[in-house]
DNA sequence: TTGCGGACTTACTAAGTAGTTAGTAAGCTA
DNA sequence: TAGCTTACTAACTACTTAGTAAGTCCGCAA
C-alpha cells in the first residue's frame, strides 16, 4: 500500500487473497505505526478473522514474520526507485520523487518501516537488523548515483563526499518523518523536506524549473 | 547521566541515593535504547535488586513513571541549553553545543529520549504524548532565539522562516541519530550534524572560526 | 518503649504473550 | 477413491505483563 499502489496479487482459489500477503499488509500497518513489539498475533488475527495460532501455520515465529516483512518492504522500496529511474530525469527531479515515497507513508500515519525498526533495533533478532541495515546501505547507494549524476549534469552543487550526503538525505527525511509523526502534520515533513533538497539544487537562471521542481513536488499533498 | 553529569542527588539517608531517581536513571537508559514497550518492571527491578511489586510505591503506574520520566528528561535538557546561554557566545557556538546534546547520549548508545518515544507515539499514554510534544516546542523557541541571535550578529544565513529552519534543524539531528545507532557509528553522526549546521554558518573571511567551530566540535567523540 | 510511617517483600491476580499440538474440512492429483 | 496438501481451529503450554493487597522491617520521634 505505502510504496507501490499494490500488484493485486490475483488469486489461485478465484475469491479470496493470498493470506500471507494480507497477514504481511496488517503487519506492515502495525509495525510502521506501533513498531515491531508493539502488536501481537492476536492483532493480526483479529483484523484477518482468524485465530492467532493460524499464523505461524504462515510464518514460524514473529521473527520470521519480520523477516519476510522488511524484505517485501525493501524490494518494494527498490521498485519504486527503478521505476524512478526508468524515464529519464534530472536528478532534483529524482530526488524530489524520493522524498514523495516518504510523505506518502505520513499521508498515510506511517513511519517508514527500517525508520521504525532503527529506533527498535536492540530488540530486534538478528536476521531482521541485516535486513534493515541492508536497506540503508542500498538506499545510500542510489542516492549516490543520483547526486553522481546531479553533479555530472550541473543541476546539484555540494561540498563533501557523495556518500555523507546521501547519508545527510536519509537522516533528514527519516528525522521528518519521525518529528511529523507526533504533530500529524504533512506539512511540518514538507517543510523539512524542501529545506533539505533545495540546498543541494544548484543555483542559477535555468535552475527555477529544478529548484521550483522540488517546491512543486512537496506542495502537492 | 545523558544530558547533564547528574546533580548526584544527596539522600537523606546516608548511605543510598533516593530510590525513584534510581529507577528513573535505569527507565532512562532502557526507554532509550528499547522504547518504552521494549522494557518491563522486572528489567528494572532485576537492576536495583528488588521486587517488581516495590516500583508500584514510587510509582502508581508504568504510564506516571514515563510521565515523570519525560518531565524530567525535558526539564535536565533546559538546564543544558540555559547552560549554553550562560556565558555569550556566538550563535554557531551555540548550534555546535546544541548537536554534541545529541552525540553525547549516541555516544551511550541511547537514542534522544523524545526521539524514541515520537517513534513509539501512537502507543503512548495521553500525559506522555503531551510532555514529548513539549519537548519538541520548547527546543523549537530555543533554536529560533539562537537563530535569530545569529542572523543578527551576522554569522548565521538562511532563507525562509526562522521556526521552519528550527524544526529542520532538531529533526536533522533526530533522524542522524536514529539511523546512527545501527550503525553503531558515531561519525555518522557526526557527518550529517556538520553538513546540516554549516550549511546555516555564513561564509566569509571571518568564519572559519564559526565554521571550523562546529567541525571541531563534532569531531572530537 | 512504644508507636508511626516510609520502604519495602511476599504472594498473589488477571490478562496477555508467542508458540505447540492434534485434529479437521475442503480441495487437488494420480 | 486413496493419498496428499492447504489452511485452518480448539485447546492447550509456559511464560511475561502490569498491577494489588496484606504484611514486615527498621529508623526515628515522642
Amino acid at each position: 500500500m505505502p510504496i507501490s499502489p499494490e500488484p493485486t496479487p490475483v488469486s489461485k482459489r478465484a475469491e479470496q487473497i493470498d493470506t500471507a500477503s494480507r497477514i504481511l499488509d496488517i503487519a506492515e500497518e502495525l509495525v510502521q505505526t506501533r513498531g515491531f513489539g508493539g502488536f501481537s498475533y492476536a492483532d493480526i488475527a483479529a483484523q484477518l478473522d482468524v485465530t492467532p495460532a493460524s499464523l505461524h501455520y504462515h510464518f514460524g515465529s514473529k521473527g520470521d514474520l519480520g523477516e519476510a516483512l522488511v524484505r517485501r518492504y525493501r524490494m518494494r522500496f527498490f521498485a519504486a526507485l527503478e521505476e524512478i529511474d526508468r524515464r529519464p530525469r534530472q536528478a532534483p527531479a529524482k530526488l524530489e520523487a524520493y522524498a514523495r515515497i516518504y510523505s506518502d507513508a505520513l499521508r498515510l500515519g506511517r513511519m517508514c518501516l527500517c525508520g521504525m525498526l532503527a529506533a527498535g533495533y536492540e530488540t530486534l533478532p538478528e536476521p531482521m537488523r541485516q535486513e534493515v541495515v541492508r536497506f540503508f546501505d542500498e538506499n545510500e547507494a542510489w542516492l549516490v548515483r543520483v547526486l553522481d549524476q546531479g553533479r555530472k549534469e550541473g543541476t546539484l552543487a555540494f561540498t563533501g563526499g557523495t556518500s555523507a550526503v546521501a547519508q545527510s538525505i536519509i537522516s533528514g527525511l527519516e528525522g521528518a518523518l519521525l518529528i511529523a509523526r507526533p504533530y500529524g502534520d504533512v506539512g511540518r515533513f514538507r517543510s523539512a523536506a524542501t529545506r533539505l533538497l533545495t540546498s543541494l539544487v544548484r543555483a542559477s537562471r535555468t535552475s527555477a524549473g529544478a529548484a521550483g521542481g522540488a517546491r512543486t513536488a512537496s506542495s502537492r499533498g
